[in-house]
DNA sequence: GTGAAAGCGCTAACAC
DNA sequence: GTGTTAGCGCTTTCAC
């Protein structure tokens, strides 16, 4: 039926071409020294002329190194984790690494996915951790395997990480609502199930510190979760405009969530930002267009940073670990009105 | 500095705590026939406690099968490509598969992915390939590797597909907008280095194909290229309201075209839909918000869909090639005025 | 600078 | 139902 497969070429038969063993062989198509420029030369051409190309699965074997990266985040299709993958995927691909993916669901999930299970482990050399949160016995755990590990979002002080300053980006954008004379501001957080652990946790954090910072009183009933979905965002929404004393503005864990936000204002009759105010995080691409304050963070530059740093932490594995902050920029839009 | 990686456990250590040969080990441990209960459960117990898991690579290389699937697509970061992957991901895993993902950024880069480079040739046992267009040289290319492929967006006629009817949902979509009256109908379209080959095209057609119904005559200046991207459709918009006779309503081939030709609109003053009409393609999860008419693609379910497609395939190669249509619906919302 | 040969850890005949 | 063994295709000492 289908067109006889012709089966691959194999060392032994680009060796028998070159004359040389395969041995040669494997060193000259490397681009190891101890090859003579002649042979190299002749190798290159029989290895052009049987199109070889080294068998993965054999040299990953005989080397130990597999040449394949794994990425693992939170099962989430926002353009936050897709912005992320693509800055790794190039910069991955761009040092002759292949990328894998694993999206896990669930904190049982993670755990049977960094422990029992690590489906990563004897597969790849490296992996970039986003946004899982890692127990200690679960980074040791990862840590047993021997792959390379970058975390982003998060650290853990034994692997490198790429991070931003969640906790000062979420004080500095809260300050700049509460200067604009806001003083009820309401959250739209992440939420119970969230795996996107310790990012929440320090956005709340910031949140506190600026109520802080202007003697304002915290109050829990102002914080109710979104999940990081649009659906999350809006009953949150609600949630909030249906209380006794409603904010005058609404600050969301990120930016999608802040859309969904201010859709349920619409529906409510609410204008944005005359009847209430809007705040995100991310820096999406919409958030233009939506007219939102937001904290912008190069989404696509962390990813290609982690990248790197793991090709680097494989090439040289004890090292101490490296952790490698990145800036973000509060972006003001027309979605905060000014009360003073 | 680190603490020690403990080696793993080989396939031999736990044949010797169980009693019994590696074969043996194997054939428990991959749920093969002809071990008997007892035995099959003593050497479960043995891999348990060793913590034992086949290397990939060796099982890889000695049973030519790598349980790893690849997905090839446009560089897009945009929300179509992700929920896709999201799709499949979770299809893939279910079947015990690991994901890789490669995206291609050119015609050039395409060549060579799939012809001389073939990265994922001795890699992967199947592959998706979405949206990328495959003249038969490549596509023999691509089949002479072995691997088994799904094309999604598009079909070759020589592997399977999952794909939507763009003409058709494209024409209904652009007749709905003759009926409600609009007579000028401008296009954000694609682009000339667009790797999404054969979908604007089609979706070309299936506007065309709408004119004619209605006895319009096709004006090429309607059609401005947008490139999937924000910034494109902006220039496009610009570039449509500009000519001298503008368009009334403006079909978008992606709907972030949309939102972006939707948000130059509000920046020249027209409101959308008094002024000016949109409608989009994609089903987007946020059109709702914008209000925008679409053609609304399960596209998660596309993914999962090509994922379970290239299973089967994996699992028995020569069988005729199996197209999937998938259904769209014509989702009507309030960024289309009715001028009749 | 090059070659011979011993694995890497597993699967798949084949024999019993 | 189980064991023996020959590879899978490469990398890597170690000689020369």
């Amino acid at each position: 039926m289908r067109p006889p497969i012709p089966k691959p070429s194999t060392i032994d038969e680009v060796a028998a071409l070159a004359g040389v063993s395969v041995a040669t062989v494997s060193r000259a198509l490397r681009g190891l020294p101890n090859v003579a420029p002649a042979t190299r030369e002749r190798v290159s051409l029989a290895a052009a002329e049987l199109r070889y190309r080294a068998d993965a699965n054999a040299s990953a074997l005989a080397s130990g190194r597999s040449r394949l990266v794994a990425l693992a985040m939170p099962v989430q299709h926002s353009w936050y984790f897709a912005q992320i993958v693509a800055g790794a995927e190039a910069a991955i691909r761009e040092s002759g690494y292949d990328l894998l993916v694993y999206s896990v669901q669930s904190e049982a999930q993670r755990r049977r996915f960094l422990t029992e299970q690590a489906p990563f482990r004897n597969r790849v050399d490296g992996l970039i951790v986003i946004d899982l949160s890692l127990p200690v016995d679960e980074a040791s755990a990862v840590e047993a395997t021997g792959v390379s590990v970058v975390t982003v979002g998060f650290e853990t002080g034994r692997f490198d990480s790429v991070v931003i300053d969640d906790r000062r980006a979420s004080r500095e954008l809260v300050t700049h609502l509460l200067r604009r004379g806001h003083r009820r501001i309401g959250v739209i957080a992440g939420g119970a199930t969230e795996l996107r652990f310790t990012v929440p946790g320090e956005r709340l954090a910031g949140y506190r510190d600026a109520l802080k910072g202007f003697g304002i009183t915290f109050e829990p009933e102002l914080v109710q979760r979104g999940d990081f979905t649009l659906d999350g965002a809006a009953a949150a929404t609600h949630r909030l405009l249906d209380a006794d004393r409603p904010p005058t503005a609404i600050f969301a864990m990120s930016d999608e969530m802040a859309y969904a936000g201010m859709d349920v204002a619409r529906t409510r009759g609410l204008r944005v930002p005359e009847d209430l105010s809007f705040a995100g995080f991310d820096g999406h691409e919409l958030s233009s267009m939506f007219g939102l304050t937001t904290v912008h963070q190069p989404v696509a530059e962390i990813g290609g940073a982690a990248a790197r740093q793991l090709i680097r932490r494989m090439e040289r594995p004890s090292s101490p670990p490296r952790h490698h902050p990145i800036d973000t920029t509060l972006r003001v839009r027309r979605s905060v009105s000014n009360l003073t």
